[in-house]
DNA sequence: GGGCCGGTTGACTACGTTGTCAACGCGCGA
DNA sequence: TCGCGCGTTGACAACGTAGTCAACCGGCCC
């Protein structure tokens, strides 16, 4: 393979830089032009004449000459790095977007710098403070963070995008995120539909948006069709918190429908059952929400509402470098070329430039008809 | 909260900066000493006097200066970046990885640039060049490239460690690893303890080093107990071939127990049993290896082997930087004090440099003894 | 009292690139 | 034929920082 040569050639250089690695002047001298011409032919500007750009573009190979990144971030004020802050977590949403955005990122030229830390002010506060210390072109935020502190003063100036959903209306920074609301519609009306009265709601952490909205669209569907609303039960995402909540819930024998915030306090929760001596789904059915890789090969395949992850973080990143490259970011407005795209927003006031991608059901084995009757399991 | 204040200073600057963002000049200016005291304040570097120095900071903080970081890579001909090459997946290994030494990077003042590509030949090539191209001070690897082209000579130039096992023996780059043998023994004997006959095996995928590394302990422990070694079944970490894998398993009879290279197969490979109607753990008991979140609250909580990815990750970016900001990157030798901390090594022959983590078996609910007899479920 | 020495400070320059602007050469129209 | 304009090229400065080295200052010893 070409490993070797290409590396090699990069690290030792086959020229007369005598072991340095070679700069522009390098490559200059070898190809009997400016300095400047070479920057010409490496970042594509018009008036070189073919002949001149070959000759360069050979000096350049045969020196394996690579542009220094510090110094033309030095010079054009623009770093062609993009800062992601995530709260360090190795749940299947955040891995994913990062992974998503990091693609992305690459397909359009951007390097990306990750900024884990606790979705806590201080946390936000630090994330972000390295990434600009770290001289990024622009911002990546993820849902948990926004609320915290996010001001309209405060991070103007950056080009930044809010992948998720922001739950200070004051927030102006871009949005792109799912249909949050309609999946959880989705997936009670399964419920309903398959004969439960009502269904319980194992809900994420109430100050990120993606939770709250989950939760609304719960309880939108519940009241639509006119079944009781029960108090949601509060998970962090993790399993252990559906396990744990689930258990308060398989105390009750009432409950045969959950629908959890995502799919892995939706596996946590089935643990729970199962554990209570309650089948799923044949005396509870359980619903999550992301359609994990893992969800459609979990003991009990879980029915849950699937998002494309890897989509909604590449809308993200080519809003950001639309952003980025165009008009020095003012605010985006509605109106901005960026957001123009698929203008489906709407779904809630002041937020009129949000990206909103649909969702859909995935229907399992971890969700049925309410088989035995709600009281316990039959003699 | 402080976001607001911290960013709004840092972004409008309090100072005579008439818009721009505030550089070392400004603040030299300010505290009325040369720019270059103020470099040394920033820098800590010694022969400052505390009441210039005081002097000098009060000026960058009513500035909000920081330092440009494009500048000083350019000068200094030093990032403080890391890259890691990482094939692009939400498994929980990887992501945990990534998590960990990005937030160990950061601990120890570095920021981490991220970039995934599968994990063949021609991705590698592109990841590893990116990175260069970026300007990173050192390499962090994921196993899975390893073996992927990388030569001595290839990448002596820059510091790198890989995260793993390597597989080839020309490898000379520092490996921080975990007792993948050790792991697989445990798991096996603890199978075979309970009166399995022999363990059936899941691989990973065979050019990766801990997929490789836990077959061989997984053989080892077979052929030292005098368990008859049957062919290893072969996956790619995915709950997907873990269950397609464990179909084939399933038909089989004679299988009571699996060792699955990592949680997402195993649990994969348990849908597959549950799904023939064989239970687990009473007709077929099944072991993992990772330990994730999860784990512990899945269906069937599964008995696995813990590893420490976020010690792993911590030290193999301490012994990163150590080498970035020690000797110039004489390929690391065994005699390199980055490298003398935890010599845990003489596993396998021919990587003397590895630190070796150790691993610990967590007995749950997946495994027990051979209950029922091998020829299928009881009538 | 003069010279020396070490701690402190600043002027100058390099780092590798891009932006600005002037200069050059060629073809074309007057 | 001359002048003009355009396509092409290069000299020069600038970006913000750290390294080098000289200058300065005070106290100390001879």
């Amino acid at each position: 393979m070409s490993i070797e040569a290409d590396l090699g050639d990069a690290d030792l250089g086959a020229g007369r830089t005598d072991g340095r690695v070679p700069v522009m002047a390098d490559v200059a001298r070898l190809a009997g032009v400016s300095q400047k011409t070479v920057s010409r032919v490496i970042n594509e500007a018009p008036h070189v004449r073919d002949v001149v750009r070959d000759r360069v573009l050979a000096a350049v190979a045969e020196l394996g000459y690579r542009p220094n990144a510090a110094a033309r971030a030095l010079v054009t004020q623009q770093s062609r790095v993009l800062g992601v802050a995530m709260p360090g977590s190795t749940d299947y949403g955040p891995s994913a977007q990062v992974f998503g955005i990091e693609t992305a990122a690459w397909d359009l030229g951007y390097s990306v710098v990750v900024a884990s830390a606790p979705a806590s002010a201080e946390g936000f506060a630090r994330a972000v403070a390295r990434l600009v210390a770290q001289g990024v072109a622009g911002l990546v935020l993820n849902d948990p963070y926004v609320h915290h502190g996010l001001s309209t003063r405060a991070l103007q100036t950056l080009p930044t995008v809010n992948v998720g959903e922001a739950l200070c209306p004051g927030t102006v920074c871009a949005a792109v995120t799912v249909d949050q609301e309609g999946g959880a519609r989705q997936a009670v009306e399964h419920l309903l539909s398959l004969g439960h009265r009502t269904v319980h709601h194992l809900a994420g952490p109430v100050d990120q948006g993606a939770a709250v909205r989950r939760a609304e669209g719960w309880r939108e569907a519940l009241v639509r069709a006119g079944a009781c609303v029960t108090a949601p039960l509060v998970g962090d995402w993790s399993a252990r918190s559906g396990y744990e909540q689930g258990r308060r819930l398989a105390g009750d024998p009432d409950v045969t429908a959950v629908f959890a915030a995502n799919d892995q306090m939706a596996v946590g929760a089935m643990r729970a059952f199962i554990e209570a001596g309650r089948d799923v789904p044949a005396d509870v059915s359980v619903v999550g929400f992301d359609d994990a890789p893992d969800s459609a090969y979990q003991v009990i395949p879980l029915t849950t509402v699937r998002q494309d992850v890897a989509a909604v973080s590449r809308r993200a990143v080519t809003a950001l470098v639309a952003a980025i490259e165009g008009q020095p970011w003012p605010a985006a407005s509605p109106t901005s070329p960026a957001f123009d795209a698929h203008p489906l927003g709407g779904q809630h006031a002041g937020s009129a430039d949000a990206f909103r991608f649909p969702v859909g059901l995935v229907i399992r084995a971890s969700t049925g008809p309410p088989g035995r009757r709600p009281g316990g399991p039959s003699p």
